[in-house]
DNA sequence: GGTCAATGTTTGACGCCTCAATAATATATA
DNA sequence: TATATATTATTGAGGCGTCAAACATTGACC
């Protein structure tokens, strides 16, 4: 009648638990949510890009980018525009609020990093990251 | 202008992008989601339980679990009343119906998690179970 | 120029999650 | 017994994600 999970399951559940306590955390932490710090993040590292290339930078559904971006612009942290020389494209860049913002919570999501990796040292955590980069990589195509 | 994420940033937006594109996949290689197949699988194991001992063994809001049961109890998969000695609770048991649906869906969970894993060992399949839990153990009162 | 396919954005419908508030029941205690 | 407290389940509101459909614009080709 019962039947034991493979290791794998296992892992697979864990992961999708941990990751749905993840960011209501990294949320109450910083203020922002996981997204939205991603994507002004992408804003400070290049100044302007259309919302095509930040959605293809962060892995989110086009829908979703549009109501992040739309609802950053309604709170001033972020300016968009259309490109001039190509009438379907949306132009965005950070704001000058956007940016005191962001560097505000630097700090926060740091101290969140540092005790959510707490006791997990450089090796550890660069073989993890290879891992998910691997999974990640294998489950491109389903 | 620009500055650098660590790499325990990076780790942090790679998790969860990682997990986003996880649920979705899975759910089209099975038919089930990953929280309906977890409950489902420890109604399996424990042939029947209240809510809220189901709530505390997957880590789910109280709220998606009265939901998420009401669903599978209209779906036929799951049987749900009252506990006679203590009429708060609510019992909830798996279906023929259910537990022949799962055990259908064991293939093709099992090659999903295959797939997803290929070319990951088992040693390096335990130490990432292993973070997983210490991360989790870390975050836990966040 | 007119048509057609590709590209970029937006909207709507819907799933899953959380938190907070409510209701019903049980339990402890004055 | 009456009242306060704790536990369980439910509901409502709102965030974030997906997919599919609609729309505008562009570019290629006749």
């Amino acid at each position: 009648m019962k039947f034991t999970p493979s290791e794998q399951e296992e892992l697979l559940f864990l992961f999708k638990t941990l990751s749905n306590q993840l960011g209501p955390k990294f949320e109450r932490n910083t203020q922002f949510s996981l997204s939205r710090i991603e994507l002004l993040y992408q804003l400070v590292q290049s100044d302007e890009m259309s919302q095509s290339t930040l959605q293809k930078s962060v892995n989110i559904d086009h829908a979703a980018i549009t109501r992040h971006l739309k609802q950053l612009e309604a709170d001033g942290l972020v300016s968009r525009r259309r490109n001039p020389h190509d009438n379907r494209e949306t132009i965005v860049q950070i704001t000058e609020e956007g940016y005191r913002q962001i560097m505000n919570c630097q700090k926060d999501k740091l101290s969140f990093a540092n005790r959510m990796f707490h006791e997990i040292n450089d090796v550890e955590l660069r073989s993890l990251m290879d891992m998910l980069k691997r999974i990640q990589e294998n489950i491109k195509d389903f």
